[in-house]
RNA sequence: GGGCGCUUAGCUCAGCUGGUUAGAGCGCAGCCUUCACACGGCUGAGGUCGGGGGUUCGAGUCCCUUAGCGCCCA
């Protein structure tokens, strides 16, 4: 039996901290890893970047997949949902600099009693790597702080007992030994090549951090001279690089150049030598069609030196300076006037690249080689995606992860992954098609996972490369620059002879692409992680396609030849109120605690179930006020169906079969469950709750008007059977029961708290309602009604027109006393209605319900004029003379 | 330049495999207050589906074309 106990007055306020605090002391959402595999759901969680702000944009689709969690879990599953905090790389380090003011010198020694200042100063203060280090774990444990209260203040379903980072321990141990695995495999190499740098952040970066950026630029038309001392034009935008200038190229087919290919020209300035060849990538129409090959002016460049074999001038360092020692007349930067040359350079050395141009420029005009007037271009260059200027080509050691040779089997795999919406699959498809590089995992940053590699030093103090020293599995996690690599001392280290440490750390992403691993404990043993890898959902931004998604497939395809998870869900973008898109430098970041404050979780998820899988949506504070609305609404529907049930049970002499309006709402409700399911089990929480809340409001303005006066019960007057008064208590509590449930995982909170007035346990480890479900609980309930001493006869077949009738009826009979401006409770004496002749014993079924809940003493038929009115009532006379 | 998505009521969006008078919410207008709900309820007025062409008995829904917006990639 139930124990009915609902307040006075339903409401919302406080549901948040009532419910937060019991579901996590009764770990209502705890995972029970003890069951087999097929009764798990397992989430690979983003894990949120710590150090960024807070902003509307994780509600909306952290909500999302709590919306499918809550479901799936209902629905019986063991919900494996972890949350993850990603506290690891650039991001980090910019916000510990900025917060305490400070700056990493990896050569100072690591100061103990270091406290960073209570204000950051004017100017950054440095400290040693270890000292770095700490500060970054101080501030990521304050954010996640932050993060946490926010999710679960809207109610996340996560189990916080699942907890991970991608910077700690475990993290290091499983990025390090994935790493050693695929350097086994030779899937992991180390090359000595051109790679994209950034000169501010001092550090190489991969394809997919590349951003192309449409910027200003200067196009000088430069005259080189050929092998007969003619002018040869040469557009250029970089003419700081023709100091590192090593060939010509143009197109094979160019008529205009057919007869240079073969000879040698001379740069100006500084009279290198310089062949003429050709190749397919220079453009005919770009310029003159003849373009100068530096080392390395950006990626063509790079490809013109490999494929024709050129030499290697590199005069751009790694802090985006032109380098001080480079002597011309030598072999390396041979010169036809190495005295020129070298007087040139030496007022372009020590330069950033930019004030070099302009330098190099001025001499040109000088010397009346500039050929025209300087142009202004917009033209695409290559940025570093949280970079400030133009990347660099620098050649230096960095380790690859193999990706270009996976094209097929990554392409393959992207197939048979499951895509909400599908079409996102094209976004991964488009990018996998277009790489042109391996993945360089080697960053040349402070706050990161080391790459845990040691070389051993021969007699001259010269590192090995060849010979790469790997810790013992037992050691992981290492940290190469403090710990020693077997067999070797402390004392050993960057002494001939004796050892040095890889300075570098690995991409961010070499881990988050680790998450299904470290989520499911791969480092402690297998159990975990083989019972729920791969796992069931990858949720994530667009935006994260082509660096998350792709290198979690390519990570997981290389380390255990299959997908990480069978399936993913793409959001899309929160935009502001006005659908711009929101951005810190705009200053129009909603941020969600204020709202969450004021509208309740509740309310911001329905806003956020609203948004359709993949579709960018407004921060709309009109749709979390409807939330409201709805959430209040749900509150005080069910304290009333619950009134009514409190009336207790009544004797009657035989079983109840429910009445025809009874058991067409229950077939009404079964579709909703029905398609509801169904809009779920494929993703698509926007459709399913648009049906359950059209049929939620059915229910209060139809379903419960319509028989309320019934379910009071015999005392009211109304002149129903006893067993017509349990039909309507059972079907209302069967109803309430079903709706409840319904909306739990849109609205978790006023879900259970109605659920409590009356039910033992939480709401959200209920089952999911089933159409089979409704009619054992109907039976529950007739046992209830009628003191556990009556049963449920079989239900008539449902007849689906009965409460489409009757809700059609009343919703006329509110019409007409709407349109003469009467109360709805004012009484009508007689109704006159149009029906078919097949439809007059379905309305007698209805008529004592429509009567009292119109208020309409009787109802007469009409069966000849169906249709010309276009209303069904034809005449209705109110009781006492309506003013019209 | 290539790709993807979008363009339906004043606003924000549904409309899945083509089929009865195109739907919802917000906003707007009118009405209704002791008996679930004024942090409310009921009722109503608004569109011919970006433009053009085609397929079809029939198209918002398929095809072609064109314009605008957004995103991704080069």
């Amino acid at each position: 039996m139930f124990n009915f106990s609902y307040p006075d007055k339903a409401g919302v306020e406080g549901l948040e901290e009532k419910w937060l605090d019991r579901w996590l002391r009764e770990k209502v959402y705890r995972f029970d890893p003890s069951v087999p595999r097929e009764a798990i759901f397992a989430i690979d969680t983003p894990p949120p970047t710590v150090s960024g702000s807070l902003h509307i944009g994780h509600v909306f689709s952290y909500t999302h997949t709590d919306i499918i969690a809550r479901f799936q879990r209902m629905s019986g599953k063991e919900v494996f949902y972890p949350m993850g905090w990603d506290d690891n790389g650039v991001p980090t380090e910019r916000r510990v600099q900025n917060y305490f003011g400070v700056r990493c010198d990896p050569s100072l020694p690591y100061d103990p009693a270091f406290a960073p200042p209570s204000q950051p100063g004017d100017r950054q203060i440095p400290i040693s790597r270890e000292n770095f280090i700490e500060l970054c774990e101080t501030l990521t444990a304050q954010d996640e702080q932050a993060f946490q209260e926010l999710w679960q203040h809207l109610g996340l379903s996560v189990d916080w007992e699942l907890t991970y980072t991608t910077v700690g321990p475990q993290a290091r141990e499983i990025s390090q030994r994935s790493f050693l695995k695929l350097l086994s495999e030779k899937h992991v190499v180390a090359l000595d090549s051109p790679t994209l740098w950034d000169v501010d952040f001092k550090t190489a970066v991969a394809q997919a951090e590349l951003e192309d950026r449409e910027t200003d630029g200067l196009y000088h038309r430069v005259a080189f001279s050929d092998h007969n001392d003619q002018i040869l034009e040469i557009e250029t935008s970089r003419p700081e690089l023709i100091p590192a200038c090593v060939a010509i190229v143009a197109h094979p087919d160019d008529k205009r150049y057919q007869h240079l290919f073969g000879t040698i020209a001379h740069s100006p300035i500084f009279g290198a030598p310089l062949p003429i060849v050709p190749h397919r990538l220079a453009d005919p129409d770009k310029g003159t069609g003849i373009a100068m090959v530096s080392t390395f002016g950006d990626l063509t460049d790079v490809t013109w030196w490999r494929e024709l074999n050129l030499p290697l001038r590199v005069i751009i360092g790694r802090d985006g300076r032109l380098l001080s020692e480079i002597t011309f007349g030598t072999d390396e930067f041979p010169s036809t006037d190495p005295e020129g040359a070298n007087t040139a350079y030496q007022l372009i050395a020590g330069k950033s690249a930019t004030q070099a141009r302009t330098v190099v420029a001025g001499i040109l005009e000088e010397q009346g080689l500039l050929l025209d007037e300087v142009k202004r271009v917009r033209h695409t260059v290559k940025y570093y995606e949280k970079g400030d200027r133009p990347l660099e080509v620098v050649a230096s050691r960095q380790w690859y992860v193999t990706t270009l040779s996976q094209r097929e089997e990554l392409l393959r795999l992207g197939a048979s992954l499951v895509w909400y919406p599908s079409h996102m699959r094209v976004r991964y498809e488009n990018w996998v098609n277009g790489l042109n590089a391996d993945w360089n995992i080697s960053r040349q940053r402070f706050f990161g996972i080391p790459i845990p590699i040691w070389y051993p030093l021969d007699d001259a103090g010269e590192p090995l490369y060849d010979s790469p020293i790997v810790p013992d599995d037992s050691q992981l996690p290492v940290d190469p620059q403090t710990m020693t690599p077997p067999g070797m001392e402390e004392s050993d280290r960057n002494r001939p002879g004796g050892f040095i440490a890889d300075p570098d750390v690995m991409d961010t992403w070499a881990t988050s692409s680790l998450t299904p691993q470290l989520a499911t404990e791969y480092h402690r043993g297998e159990d975990l992680f083989k019972k729920v890898f791969p796992m069931d959902l990858r949720p994530q931004g667009q935006d994260i396609i082509r660096t998350w998604l792709f290198y979690s497939i390519l990570r997981s395809h290389l380390e255990f030849g299959a997908l990480p998870w069978s399936t993913t869900s793409i959001s899309g973008f929160v935009l502001d109120p006005d659908r711009k898109k929101m951005s810190k430098s705009k200053g129009n970041v909603v941020t969600p605690m204020p709202l969450l404050e004021r509208h309740g979780a509740d309310a911001l998820r329905y806003w956020a179930a609203g948004g359709r899988p993949g579709v960018d949506t407004a921060a709309d504070e009109g749709q979390m006020k409807v939330g409201r609305r709805l959430a209040i609404k749900i509150a005080n529907v069910a304290k009333f169906v619950l009134t009514i049930a409190a009336r207790g049970p009544i004797t009657i002499d035989s079983d109840v079969e429910p009445t025809v309006v009874d058991s067409s709402f229950l077939s009404r409700l079964e579709q909703v469950i029905s398609s509801a399911t169904a809009a779920l089990e494929s993703f698509d929480y926007s459709r399913a709750l648009e049906v359950i809340e059209r049929y939620f409001w059915d229910f209060c303005d139809d379903y419960v008007e319509l028989v309320k006066i019934r379910a009071y019960g015999e005392d009211e007057g109304a002149g129903f059977e006893r067993s017509e008064v349990i039909s309507a208590r059972a079907t209302l509590l069967t109803g309430l029961s079903v709706t409840l449930r319904l909306l739990a995982p849109f609205m978790p909170f006023v879900t259970e708290e109605a659920w409590s007035w009356w039910q033992e346990g939480s709401i959200h480890r209920s089952p999911w309602p089933t159409a089979k479900d409704l009619t054992q609980l109907l039976g529950e309930y007739v046992a209830h009604f009628s003191n556990g001493n009556r049963a449920l006869r079989p239900p008539v077949t449902p007849d689906a027109r009965a409460y489409e009738l009757a809700s059609e009826i009343l919703s006329e009979v509110r019409r007409t006393k709407s349109e003469r401006k009467q109360s709805m409770k004012a009484p009508l004496s007689s109704v006159l209605i149009d029906l078919a002749e097949d439809e007059i014993d379905l309305f007698r079924s209805l008529e004592a319900d429509l009567r009292a809940a119109g208020v309409v003493g009787q109802f007469a038929i009409n069966t000849s004029s169906l249709g010309e009115h276009g209303n069904r009532i034809v005449e209705a006379i109110f009781t006492t003379a309506a003013t019209e």
